[in-house]
DNA sequence: GCCGGTTTGTGAGCGGGAGCACAGAGTAGT
DNA sequence: ACTACTCTGTGCTCCCGCTCACAAACCGGC
């Protein structure tokens, strides 16, 4: 997924008024190869001029057409933490494309708390919210014994795709989507490759298996 | 990297007083193929029973040494706004391994704070810190702008490896290691999948290129 | 001690991503 | 108009990880 990596480089591009870009000067930007970079533009069509490079508003509007950050998502926290104070922060003014439009827990003593205008209500409240699988975003961030249970939720709410940020493994009925991010595997996962430096491949920023 | 999720599920298991695991068992929990559970632990050793499984508390400790918990790791946090509060929360407890022993901002209003008994102190206070590689994990959940900032006084402390929270691409001089975590695009990721189902390949869980 | 059932370790095949390199298209300057 | 230069789009190759499938290994009961 190097797509919302390029458009967040064409974005500040488009800030400081660049008007065209070479994909050398953005996979630069990107951190990864040009020649990908091409690959990567050309399945979305062909948009570059050779010996130019590509139109940067052009190209930035159709990358944002392919990532869906043309309509409106709606997203959906559950779990109130921390970390679900961050995200309902950070989602909503790095984007405009995302709103967050409700945020959930358990806790009564958070139940009822404003966040940004938006208040905290209870887990029971999703029940049958209707969500718009096409539009809809879950986010999980609450302990990890508690996921299961507020994906089941999401899911029977109508979300089409689930963000887990608990560190547990989660299981969706096929058509929603589930994308896992988990804090202390990055850390191992560092930690590794600091005692195993060999086990690192390729030039910088991969990530290989095991 | 699979080794902390099967970390994570062994620990489960040891903590339920399970004496002994199958591979298709571990893979279901974990939820990858059983046949990559048992080739990924067949490159720390041969340590299965055929006909019997794996020994999980002799395998918790092989895997736990693999990923080098079993020494105890530095982390540094840079930024202490919400998510610098959630990680130097969840890191505490979610692992002996990783101790929190410094937190950072710019702010003169966070300065001094106290966060679970661990103050914040000004970023200056970093230089010459001179952290051991092989020991000292930084964390930057600084905004984007300060991102570079961050990762060179990191650097500059001896860091052997970064964690980065902001969206923003680095660079590091090449021992140092570096790891991208990007929320907005874990989201703009699913958004793709949501307008592209057809672009989700293989059996769920697998994040195809582009 | 032998036999059926179970599970590991791994060789072979497959699929796909990554990078190289080049032809062709476009630009700018004369 | 022509030439020298720049940069895109893509065919090709390489390489790595994933999965299947099977032989060898081990266990428990008879």
């Amino acid at each position: 997924m190097r797509l919302p990596i390029y458009q967040r480089v064409l974005r500040h591009l488009s800030a400081e008024g660049i008007p065209t870009v070479s994909s050398a000067e953005l996979a630069d930007a990107a951190g990864v190869n040009a020649a990908k970079v091409r690959k990567d533009l050309s399945h979305l069509g062909t948009y570059g001029t050779p010996g130019t490079g590509y139109d940067v508003n052009f190209l930035l509007g159709q990358v944002r057409h392919e990532l869906g950050l043309d309509r409106e998502w709606t997203v959906v926290i559950i779990g109130m933490g921390n970390l679900g104070h961050a995200l309902a922060h950070s989602e909503r003014f790095s984007s405009q494309s995302f709103r967050t439009v409700a945020l959930f827990d358990v806790d009564p003593d958070k139940i009822g708390e404003d966040v940004d205008g938006l208040p905290i209500r209870h887990i029971s409240e999703l029940s049958g919210a209707g969500l718009d699988p096409n539009q809809a975003i879950g986010v999980i961030a609450c302990p990890a014994e508690a996921a299961q249970d507020a994906c089941n939720r999401l899911v029977a709410a109508g979300v089409g795709a689930i963000l887990n940020f608990a560190p547990a493994i989660l299981t969706v009925v096929p058509p929603v989507l589930l994308r896992q991010v988990d804090f202390v595997v990055e850390l191992q996962a560092l930690a590794f490759y600091v005692v195993h430096p060999d086990a690192v491949s390729g030039p910088e920023g991969s990530q290989p298996g095991l």
